[in-house]
DNA sequence: ATTTTCCTGCTACTCTCTGTAGCACTACGG
DNA sequence: CCGTAGTGCTACAGAGAGTAGCAGGAAAAT
């Protein structure tokens, strides 16, 4: 089956995905309150239908009622999309990517290697599992 | 105007546009004699000219005929577009999304740390324009 | 100078995806 | 037993992408 990226996910989408990872769990409902736009509320089970089938949520039920949570955390989602990016542009090699950020100055080289000081050392103290 | 990431491309669009990049300059029939597809002219040029009004392509005429040149380069494509993920999920925070290949096993730590310090010397040599 | 050829610009049609929503059905609370 | 809340299913319009045809103009060929 085809693998999702939320660079394709659509405008209302995102939004919503972007709730339901803030709280955490969340009912239709609940989604709904927080969307700015005011939708019905079949629209926005439809969207997070789509969300789950697209492998982004996954729910449980309560008291009848859809609590949605997220199928992975938002910076894994991120994670994958970027990595998305690398296979089909760059030949799956980071270098490349992290090059063209600093290249086209969307990051600071020293900002970089700072962050990736940072993981290493942070990963290193933890047990590989 | 609205800002257009690679991400966003259709298939075709994208292996055009992966056919310019690697040719660095091509007309409509090169681009069509490279796809595996066997499409019409009118297709190629189509979409062509798609990329070219979303900005990724620019053209010069030669002998009456339209030579495409890439506008930025494949790296630097990849590169906005993974900055469109920070700025959209992550807040701009480049640090989230390196966590989460790391924590996705995407990306080993040890070879983020390698890729940084390489790319952090290898820019703290050049003068900074 | 005509005709032919090559390439462009413009238009168009279909399909899929997304935003948006209605409606029928069911299980639980009163 | 009946209303309410929440679900599943269906639908439709608009946008974007894949695909292509056709007319017009300029260069090349005769």
């Amino acid at each position: 089956m085809k693998r999702h990226q939320i660079t394709d996910l659509g405008e209302l989408e995102r939004a919503a995905l972007e709730i339901v990872w803030r709280l955490a769990r969340a009912s239709a409902d609940t989604v709904r309150s927080a969307l700015e736009r005011p939708l019905k509320e079949s629209t926005v089970r439809t969207v997070l239908t789509r969300l789950e089938q697209k492998g982004y949520l996954t729910h449980t039920v309560e008291a009848r009622t859809y609590i949605y949570s997220p199928s992975e955390s938002r910076a894994v989602s991120a994670a994958r999309a970027v990595k998305g990016i690398l296979d089909r542009y760059c030949n799956g090699s980071l270098e490349e990517v992290l090059l063209g950020l600093v290249d086209a100055r969307l990051v600071d080289e020293q900002e970089l290697q700072r962050l990736a000081a940072k993981i290493a050392k942070a990963k290193r103290g933890k047990s590989h599992d």
